[in-house]
DNA sequence: CTGTATCCCCATGGATACTG
DNA sequence: CAGTATCCATGGGGATACAG
């Protein structure tokens, strides 16, 4: 790559060299996972991987492994297995991704927010990260299980499709909590159901470009509102998608849809008092 | 770059993010150069980081600028004058480099790799010294004498000009003998003499710094090649210079040339049994 | 299961010329 | 001096098919 000449103090230069052990775009991402998942095979690497091709996972190992940084294994022929491991080596990076991990929580994390995307479907979340990925942090799921990992990263927005895998809405929705403010995503028609079903805001599917940007910046300006404002914009958003699409006379006839519209009068009230 | 939905365990995405900061080529050796020359300008930088483009130099500025790593000051209009000084977050990534450097020195080859040069003219070793020196260990000779007495030193690679006072090209070869990897510096036209000449690789003077550079960096990488190999490769160098110069109807003509084309087939022979 | 082999796209970055 | 503007070459990486 031909980076020499270059008026770099000495010292400096082990740390470019290196950082080119860490240049390809899949390194970082697979000298971690196998650092952390231990001895892994090339399959359960993909998983783990999802975006990553199988031809550039495998240039991706071939690479660590001439680095020196993971060692690959045969664990039996035929059926072929093999295990990848990392190497001492490849564990001391551990020392410069925690330094790197220091430098990010302090210098980037504050400033800019994290979206967390929650859907089944791994070309939805692709497409609403390449939507937003310009602007905030984002990070993507696919499962519930991976949704109640992801959540340690405390994202200031959770996009929660109803139809993520391994659980209903309501059992989401008590997963996600409420510190960050969440978007819910709807597919079918919304019944009244919806109405006590939590979550900040709602989407229709499918959702455009500048809806998704509009409503996530919403949420993000009405971060540290109060809680009764909080809730009276929620069940605002809910009230209006469910009047947007039934008949009003129809949701009149519904317990819940009167008790939502009753909670509402009484929030109005309680923030009347200030 | 949509490098998420990884299975990366949370405390290491800020730590991919950061690094995505450093990605560019260019990124991480500007950052060190800014860092420690502190405030300079664009053509100062430019000439301390001399393979990079004026282009890819203005872009990597802004990118660094954009991550908040430097800083770009107006110091003067007309005649324009900017001046780039790290940030305080720029600054912290002396943490990073330090880890980076760290491992750099624990894993990478720590030997810094010996170069011989070896001319009659002072101003000539001066200058190639002065490309070479942050490099490599640089030891400089003038006449034969001293290239016998300093190749105790045991050099990796010996640069060796064939007008060295003291010795013809043949007795030369036979005083370095085969352990270090040797460059010849030709002058004049070369004739068909060179062809037994002895040495690993040629190049006709004046030499650029680049090819120097890039001359050495490749006798190193091909060190410990096994005998046939490194004796295939030495004939390639010394054919293809001499094809470059005279007309092949010419060379043929020769019984050394011959003989040489020859010796190749013999050794490609030998290769290809592998 | 664990990879090559192929083909192709496009982002990165290089060269050159021009501008405020 | 400090950059844009333009054009173009390269190769890293993606998709797919196939092989040991």
């Amino acid at each position: 790559m031909s980076r020499d000449g270059a008026d770099v103090p000495p010292d400096r230069q082990p740390a470019l060299q290196a950082l080119s052990l860490l240049s390809g775009k899949w390194h970082p991402t697979v000298l971690i996972v196998v650092a952390r998942t231990g001895p892994i095979g090339f399959n359960e690497l993909l998983s783990r991987v999802p975006d990553v091709s199988g031809k550039v996972l495998s240039e991706t190992l071939d690479a660590l492994g001439d680095a020196g940084l993971i060692r690959r294994q045969v664990v039996s022929e035929s059926p072929l297995r093999v295990e990848y491991a990392a190497t001492e080596a490849g564990r001391d990076m551990d020392a410069v991704f925690d330094a790197l991990a220091d430098w990010g929580r302090q210098h980037l994390e504050t400033a800019v927010p994290t979206v967390l995307l929650a859907d089944g479907d791994r070309r939805i979340t692709e497409m609403y990260a390449g939507w937003i990925r310009d602007r905030y942090t984002v990070v993507r799921v696919h499962t519930t299980n991976e949704l109640a990992d992801q959540l340690r990263t405390d994202p200031d927005v959770v996009v929660l499709d109803e139809g993520l895998p391994g659980g209903d809405l309501h059992s989401l929705h008590r997963t996600v909590g409420s510190a960050p403010r969440t978007i819910t995503l709807i597919g079918d028609r919304p019944t009244v159901d919806l109405l006590d079903a939590g979550g900040d805001d709602v989407l229709r599917k499918p959702v455009v470009r500048s809806t998704l940007l509009e409503t996530i910046e919403a949420q993000l300006e009405r971060q540290g509102e109060s809680p009764v404002r909080r809730e009276r914009a929620a069940m605002e958003a809910r009230l209006a998608l469910l009047e947007s699409i039934h008949p009003t006379g129809r949701l009149e006839a519904s317990e819940v849809y009167l008790d939502a519209r009753e909670r509402v009068a009484e929030l109005d009230s309680l923030l009347a008092d200030d």
